[in-house]
DNA sequence: CTGAAAGCGCTTACAG
DNA sequence: CTGAAAGCGCTTACAG
């Protein structure tokens, strides 16, 4: 007997002379069958190459067995090239998902469209995982009505009280404390903080929050003109650095929000010959690939996306199940290289 | 009335007082409707936030609306960061899917396990994009195995006459000729190759044809002693690079398969107290966006990811509606830094 | 341990 | 233009 197309749970019931159910059981690996049947049931299925059809077995289970990744994108990357952070982010997402038996979906959205939100409401995926970067004011309402769906979601992003959904992100405000209390130690009195730190962008602000309590421990009154905004750009960090060192220009440290902005920053430091760290060290945020290949390497604060993306997955697979999860937090690790002084 | 759960057709067609089929037509804009009809029906969907079931529908219409990425990492990646350009590919795979109104599941595999590639016989995907590194040996049979069960699927990689599928690739016999011969316009007469030019990697072995097409034209012998294995990685260029430079002492240009090489054999070569481009001019392939912060600037070959990730889609989805599609190389362009000399 | 029956939510001939 | 019917390929009570 050869099976036109692809086989399915009934053409192996029939070779097998048992009744399709039996099949689905003897696949599914129940206990209610005979041993000597399940034999034969996998035997003919190997050989038929079956594989179950997924959209009616998801179908009668009313769950899909996949998640979904929105990627925001703002601005948009086609003059500025995506963090680098968030891909490894997305390896470490995609691996804990396989890991876990999950597929993944793979979105890229702009932050101020249409969010393509609805793989939950289509039955694509069981829960959503966003990620990216954006003003925050902007996002917040769409989140605020992703919980009103009930939309099964988790953010990565800083985890602070009041937010809507639940949210993973690293503990900015340490990492911020550890490395400016570095630079401090490192001799530094004067240090900037280059990025948008105003509640656009939590995680930076949370940044400059704990670079600012390292410098109030130390009896260092932070000055207003050291704030400098930028987005997570390395154009954008030059520009600010450009236009910091004429406020500040006896400036001794940079600690920037980003690698990207930090990379920006050197390079604007290096362009008004001024050397890193001799005259300025440089901090930024991430430890992605470029930190290490820059020339001096770059300081910078580790985030473990490693158990970040399987944070993000498993508290999503908890909310899909009705847990009640909780945003949380993963620690931060300084990681110093010759920008901030050796 | 309120509907328990997710809406569903037959709830919106109870509340528009038609059948069900009907409420099916209107959502799907067949011009079989009363326009009338249509709208009282579109604003209920509306109303309901109902979205079509699309494990339903696919069963339904047995297909999936869904390409699925299998990426390949070999060696593994934990100990080497994922070459950025296949950043850049998925990120133009994912806008190029989204734009012709697929989704895009993505799955990382390791090239010598048994690849999950049973997306389509599940009825998860109507095809595979397979893109990603390791030995072509390895990957072959497997191509051929997708061949012979009839799976849909396209490749990035060398474009060659013979192989199992369709490949889309870029000219990179004439990206390493034109590189070649910029070295050569520059006064370079010893030019190592940096990378695997074996049957295992076909990509470097066409880059590396390349290269000694571009010497035969221009008089110069190309020696066996100037080839040397690496994989695409950092690591490993700089290592070849080591022992090159002992074959090798008076090598005055280094032409590396990947930007990855090119930025391990620019640390080997700055170990050894030789300047770049002074002493060894260095070229990569790629143009990866580090290849920009290296000191000096990597001249490389810029392969074009977004019509990559374009033609790589719109091939699978000839492939799947029966067409018949051709394996299609896109150009490369050299990208011209500090490296190479000015 | 196994089978007959129902049903997940759609789409598509078929008949009117 | 619309509805009644069938069926996509599974899984899961229910009965034996």
């Amino acid at each position: 007997m050869t099976i036109k197309g692809k086989a399915t749970s009934l053409d192996i019931a029939h070779l097998a002379g048992v009744s399709q159910p039996t099949v689905s059981r003897a696949l599914r690996g129940s206990p209610m069958v005979n041993p000597e049947t399940r034999r034969r049931i996998l035997a003919i299925a190997r050989e038929l190459n079956y594989k179950v059809d997924k959209n009616a077995s998801n179908l009668r289970c009313q769950q899909s067995g996949t998640l979904a990744l929105l990627f925001f994108e703002d601005p948009t990357p086609d003059d500025s090239l995506i963090n680098p952070f968030f891909h490894s982010m997305l390896g470490s997402i995609t691996r804990a998902c396989a890991l876990r038996g999950y597929d993944l979906l793979v979105s890229f959205q702009q932050l101020s469209d249409d969010w393509h939100a609805d793989y939950e409401d289509s039955n694509k995926a069981d829960g959503l995982i966003l990620l990216g970067y954006g003003d925050y004011l902007v996002s917040r309402r769409r989140l605020e009505q992703l919980v009103g769906q009930g939309t099964h979601f988790v953010r990565w992003g800083a985890a602070l009280p009041g937010q809507p959904g639940v949210s993973i992100g690293c503990d900015n405000f340490r990492g911020g404390l550890d490395m400016t209390a570095h630079l401090i130690a490192q001799g530094r009195r004067r240090i900037a903080f280059v990025g948008d730190a105003s509640e656009r962008y939590p995680e930076f602000r949370e940044r400059y929050r704990g670079s600012v309590r390292a410098m109030d421990e130390a009896g260092i009154e932070a000055r207003p003109e050291w704030l400098i905004d930028a987005i997570s750009t390395e154009q954008s960090g030059h520009a600010a650095t450009v236009e910091l060192l004429q406020r500040v220009p006896d400036l001794d440290a940079v600690f920037a929000g980003s690698d990207l902005i930090a990379i920006g920053a050197m390079k604007a430091l290096h362009e008004s010959g001024l050397h890193v760290p001799g005259d300025v060290a440089v901090a930024g945020f991430d430890d992605i690939p470029l930190a290490s290949f820059v020339t001096p390497g770059l300081s910078t604060v580790q985030q473990d996306t490693r158990q970040a993306g399987a944070l993000l997955v498993d508290s999503l697979l908890g909310l899909i199940v009705g847990e009640a999860v909780e945003s949380r937090t993963i620690p931060a690790k300084l990681v110093l290289r010759g920008s901030t002084g050796n």
